[in-house]
DNA sequence: CTGAAAGCGCTAACAG
DNA sequence: CTGTTAGCGCTTTCAG
C-alpha cells in the first residue's frame, strides 16, 4: 500500500499523512483517523522514497580494519547501540587492513548513500586526507586526533606512560619496547612516546637496540620478543603496545625458561580478555572503547542535527589495570570484564 | 548532476544513459560518447533512485546477538568478504542477546529496505517463526538449522562428541559437562546430544549430578565449575560448550588447586584465541566461522538471483585442537590462529 | 537499436 | 490547519 491508498482508505490527503508521519500541523481529528488507519493496515512510509525525497538515508557508515578485533567490535557495539536508540542504521565495511578497500569504501559515500561516517582510524595516508575532505557529509575519526576532523580518542600516551612507569616504580631499569608501525598515530607513535615518556622522567636512558616493531598480532608478538630479548637478554622489563604483542612475547618467555614477572615484567595497552586469562595474566591498561564508540556516534548524531556544529576532539582517560605479569594480582582477580 | 543533465550534456537520452549503466542495447558510438562523458564529469547514477524505482537495495541485513564474540565476528567478516565482492552493502544490527531488539530488527525488513537476511542463529522462539514466515525476503539461517529455512551450520553434536571422546580415550571415566541453555540448538542442544553420545559409546553412564547449565561467558564458566566440582569432586573431566566457560572453569582450577590435565581434563568448542593462550592452553575444536559466513552471503546472493532455489541446509565440518588442557601439546604449539 | 513518457512513493511549497 | 501540485532521479514499457 502506498500514500495515495493509504490516505484514501484513511479518507483524508496525502499530505494530512505526510504530516502524522512527519509531525506537522494536524487536527485532533484527522490525527485519530489516520491513527486508526495505521492500526488497520500497518501502513508505514517507504524508506526508499523518503530518502529519494529528503536526501537524507538516515543511515551511518562504519569502516574499520579488522572486525574480529576485540576493540574494534567493542566500539562498533557502542555506535550501533546509539544509532540504534536514534533510529539510524548502522552500514558496515570491513576493509581487513586493506587500503584499497578503504578508499573503495569512501567513494561510497560519493554516492549519498549515507548521512555521515564513523572511520575507526589506522594509517592515514595523504590519499586519505584528500578523500576525507572532499566529502561533504560529516566524518568522526574514531581511535585518533587528525587535524581538521572531529574525533573521539584515546589518552595512548598516557596509557604507555602509565604501564612502562608502573614497571620502573618497582624497580626495573632495563626496559624494552615492543611496539607497532608509527604510522599508526595512536598505537604506533603515542604509544612510542608514553614510553619514552616514562623513561626520561625517571632518569632511564633508551637504548637503541632495546625496541621493535611488531605487526598487530600474537604470532609477531613471539617472533619480535625473540629477536629482541636474544639481542637484549639483560632485559628486566617490557612494554607491548597492544595485548596481543603482549600475549607473544609471553608465549616466547614460557617456551624459553623467562620467568614473568621474575625474570621480566611485561605490560601492554587494550586489557584483552586474552590478556587477562593469559598463562600469566597480563597487566594492562584498559581504554574505554565502547564507551568511545558511543560518543563518536553521538558526535556524529549532533552533527547531522546541526551541520555548523564545530569540529571537536574528545580524549578519553585509561585505567591501568596491575596483574600478574607485574607481579601485582592474584591469578584469579581482576579477571572477568568491566 | 542528475541522469537528465548528464543526458544532455553527452548529447544522448536519458535512455540511453539509463541503459549504459544497466547492460542494455546500446551501440557501439553511444556508449563510447557516454563513457567519455561518464570520464569527465564523474557522474554515477543516485542509488536512492535506483532504490525506488527497482525495489531492490542492493543491502543486506546481518542480525547477530553479540558482536564482540568472536565467533560472531569471524562470521561477519565472511559475510562482508562475499557481500563486498558483489556489491552489496552490509547493515548490521546487534541485538545484545535482547529479544526484543531482534523482534526489533526483524521488524525493520516489513521496511523493505533491504534485499535479504542473514540472521546468526540463538534462541528461536514460537515469535521469530511467525515473523521469519511472514517475511517475503530471502533468509539465511546462520548458526544452526531450522525447518523451512536456508541454512548454514556446523556439526555441533559432533565436535562435542570429538571433544568428549579424546578425554575418555585417554581414560578418563568420570566426566562432567558444563553447557548452556537447550533453547540454543547449536550450541545448547547439540553439543549436549555430542556429549552424551560420547558417554554412551565409551559405556560411560552419565550421572545427572554431574551437568551444570552456565551463561556464555567466563564468569558463569567459573561459576558453574565451582558448584559442579564441589557437588562432584571425583569428576576427572569436564566438557565445556565453549571456550568461554572452559576458560572460566579452568581459573577456578587454577585458583582451588585443581592440576589441569592431571586432576581433571577440560575441553570446549570454539577454539577462539583466548583459548590457545589460556594458562593451560583447551584442547578445543575448530569450527569454520569465516567460511561458514562465506557460505551462508553465497547462499543469500543465489537466492537473490534465483528466488526459487530450493531451501537446503549446508552443514560444515570442524577440528578437533588438542592441547596441554588433555595433555597433549607443548605450550608454545598449536596456539597461532587459523 | 532508440527516445518519449509514465510513473516508483513521498515531501514541501504554496495558496487557501 | 488543509489540499493541490510539482517534482526528487531513475527505469521501463511502448511505439517507432
Amino acid at each position: 500500500m502506498n500514500i495515495t491508498e493509504f490516505a484514501a482508505y484513511a479518507g483524508v490527503s496525502k499530505a494530512a499523512v505526510s504530516r502524522y508521519f512527519n509531525g506537522g500541523y494536524l487536527s485532533e481529528e484527522k490525527r485519530a483517523r489516520i491513527a486508526a488507519a495505521v492500526e488497520a493496515t500497518g501502513y508505514h512510509p517507504s524508506l526508499q522514497a523518503q530518502m529519494l525525497r529528503t536526501r537524507r538515508t538516515r543511515q551511518v557508515l562504519v569502516i574499520l580494519p579488522k572486525l574480529s578485533s576485540e576493540s574494534c567490535a567493542r566500539m562498533v557495539e557502542g555506535i550501533s547501540d546509539v544509532l540504534d536508540q536514534n533510529g539510524y542504521q548502522l552500514l558496515l565495511v570491513n576493509t581487513s587492513n586493506d587500503s584499497s578497500r578503504e578508499v573503495a569504501a569512501l567513494n561510497l559515500l560519493q554516492q549519498n548513500t549515507v548521512d555521515g561516517v564513523i572511520l575507526i582510524a589506522t594509517i592515514f595516508t595523504p590519499e586519505h586526507r584528500t578523500v576525507l575532505a572532499s566529502l561533504r557529509l560529516p566524518v568522526i575519526i574514531l581511535g585518533q586526533e587528525y587535524p581538521g576532523f572531529c574525533s573521539v580518542s584515546h589518552d595512548d600516551r598516557g596509557a604507555a606512560h602509565a604501564a612502562t612507569t608502573h614497571m620502573l616504580s618497582k624497580g626495573r631499569t632495563a626496559p624494552g619496547f615492543l611496539g607497532v608501525t608509527m604510522l599508526d598515530k595512536a598505537a604506533g607513535l603515542d604509544r612510542r612516546r608514553g614510553f619514552e615518556d616514562a623513561l626520561r622522567e625517571a632518569g632511564v636512558p633508551l637504548r637503541p637496540g632495546r625496541t621493535s616493531i611488531a605487526a598487530f598480532n600474537m604470532e609477531s608478538g613471539y617472533e619480535q620478543a625473540s629477536t629482541l630479548l636474544e639481542r637484549e637478554p639483560s632485559l628486566d622489563c617490557l612494554f607491548c603496545a597492544t595485548d596481543s604483542i603482549a600475549i607473544g612475547a609471553l608465549q616466547y618467555c614460557r617456551s624459553h625458561g623467562i620467568r614473568v614477572p621474575e625474570d621480566l615484567m611485561i605490560t601492554a595497552v587494550g586489557d584483552s580478555e586474552a590478556g587477562r586469562v593469559a598463562y600469566v595474566p597480563i597487566t594492562s591498561v584498559q581504554l574505554h572503547y565502547r564507551t568511545a564508540g558511543r560518543m563518536a556516534a553521538e558526535m556524529l548524531l549532533e552533527h547531522l542535527a546541526d551541520p555548523h556544529t564545530k569540529p571537536e576532539n574528545q580524549v578519553l582517560g585509561y585505567a591501568l589495570r596491575p596483574r600478574a605479569s607485574t607481579g601485582d594480582a592474584s591469578p584469579e582477580e581482576n579477571i572477568w570484564a568491566e
